[in-house]
DNA sequence: TATAGCAGTTACCCAAAGGTAAGCAAGAAA
DNA sequence: TTTCTTGCTTACCTTTGGGTAACTGCTATA
């Protein structure tokens, strides 16, 4: 991970804060997914997300949307139809996503015993 | 990331949920990188991540430490020695760690302005 | 006419996370 | 002899995250 340096280890410390700052919270990762699997709409999307209330979601899509994840587009009819999308930037997230799936699955196999350490 | 299918974008969801339930809060993350960067005895550490305190340090290594990523040793001294130590199950996590080191660098270039979208 | 769906908002509340400050027992250093 | 260091713990308080439930305006469907 990092070399025993001061220097070194805060610099190896530091963007992955900066990283958790945008991805904290229970949700904003499952609706990351959530919105790149296809569910484009404000229900789409909850229901997808097992627990998840159309408060929180709310909030948290406006956070996504703050940092440039996603777009959101209204379109004017009525009843109003909001369009929820993923940029491409949110794309760069694709390797982290893909790392905390394959040691999550890891980490279950391992405490549900199917595994040892 | 994941196909256009409920069942598929749950299957993607649950392990990144997994993961993040032991790797939550501020903290878990830097004092890995910290004991990692040869940071072994408890105000090394503390000294080593900016505006942690005793307490939550306290804390947070008890929990890594359930979680069997770091170890803690006790040597019969007086006054008495402590080392904590990452165990080799915690090395599984470098991955994560360098997608979201490498991750955290470009967004911090994006959102201060060195770099664009 | 009643119900259900859409995309949220609002008010209220609770629990967990985390910060603040102080203290403790033991020994080493000044 | 007083201060400092180590490895924490305790009590208290604030902030944040998040849950519950109801409700809005609008439209399509039964």
């Amino acid at each position: 991970m990092c070399e025993i340096s001061e220097k070194r280890c805060l610099e190896a410390m530091l963007p992955v804060r900066d990283a958790l700052d945008v991805l904290t919270g229970k949700w904003k990762l499952m609706i990351l997914i959530s919105i790149n699997a296809g569910n484009h709409r404000f229900r789409e999307i909850e229901r997808s997300i097992p627990k998840i209330t159309s408060k929180v979601l709310a909030k948290e899509l406006k956070d996504l949307e703050e940092h440039k994840l996603i777009t959101r587009k209204v379109y004017d009819q009525s009843p109003v139809l909001v369009e929820y999308k993923t940029t491409p930037y949110s794309d760069t997230l694709g390797n982290v996503i893909e790392e905390l799936q394959i040691w999550g699955r890891n980490h279950r196999n391992i405490i549900t015993g199917k595994q040892p350490i």
